[in-house]
DNA sequence: GATATCGTACTCGGATATACATTGTCCGAGTGGTGACGG
DNA sequence: CCGTCACCACTCGGACAATGTATATCCGAGTACGATATC
């Protein structure tokens, strides 16, 4: 089972949107470029977040892509929905109910083994929702140096203007 | 993110194999007739488990896969690493390190979003290795009526002859 | 009648095609900024 | 000098191709069972 790259992609995309001021954000092509990636991949990315309504996208000269909502009101799990969708990973086909011994358990309660993934799901979820994009850019302003923090702001004000 | 459906073929056919007596198996043909399956496709999954040592398998007339350990000793988490193997669903690329400017963060330290993936994919691990064979298998002889254990008992007798 | 041997049917195991999803790229649609032009 | 208009550059958005992974199948390797022939 692999989780998109995209979603690694956007996270880091997104943290770095919610270090900004409220209400700036960045074109596509400026959040490619932060992280060395692919710019119009990126931008297929980028287009995802802005349907799930994590982002708002402005068009036209000076335009990007800025957080639709407070960086404490965006959380991993939103990110990861808006990539991967919400279907759950393990889809259960009732194929207890299939073959020639359809007769073990009872139909109307769901599948035992959908329900042990279903839970694990869940708690997979839970952790991932506890975690908004303010709590990661917290944890990365108290790990940074002044001298890296110098070199952020520089390369901001050249895309920003 | 899509779990391969391998996982749900596997995980309903060690069920029935723990609901057999101990040391008693059947082919990898007669697990994918029970729930109607592709039996090539079917034979393949289970390779997977005998490689992880889930099953044993038996070669020659009347053999087949039976279970290596006791039913209480076999968790879904075993099942499902067997399928999937043991990497996480989220990699991390390291990509907070590319780019013009990697000045965001201590590199010594793990990567916050990736710590993040990590302790939900261990919430997650955590339920899935909580339920072992001999509960489902419970879970499953609690729901059965009488008429739908006979039917299953008949269709056992004809496979083992 | 007992035993050794050969043949056969059955099962696993891995190598080999196919289908689908993800990844990656491109060009058109839309928008704000900018410069020219006229009042 | 100021306002308006048209053009242009920039950005998003979705359609289109390439690649990789999961799905599906087949044929060869190995083993136990049973039949047969011999002692």
């Amino acid at each position: 089972m692999k989780m998109s790259e995209g979603v690694e992609w956007t996270a880091h995309a997104c943290t770095l949107l919610a270090a900004l001021p409220p209400g700036i954000g960045l074109s596509a092509a400026a959040l490619a470029e932060f992280h060395d990636l692919a710019p119009a991949y990126m931008a297929k990315h980028m287009q995802a977040l802005a349907r799930a309504g994590v982002v708002e996208s402005v068009r036209g000269a000076g335009g990007g892509y800025r957080l639709a909502r407070k960086p404490h009101d965006v959380t991993l799990w939103d990110i990861y929905e808006a990539i991967e969708g919400e279907e759950p990973a393990f889809r259960c086909s009732e194929i207890r109910q299939q073959g020639p011994c359809p007769g073990i358990g009872d139909f109307r309660k769901p599948c035992e083994i959908n329900a042990i993934f279903g839970r694990a799901e869940t708690a997979w979820k839970a952790e991932l929702k506890s975690m908004s994009l303010a709590d990661i850019v917290a944890d990365l302003a108290r790990k940074q140096t002044p001298a890296r923090r110098a070199q952020l702001t520089e390369w901001l004000g050249e895309k920003l203007g």
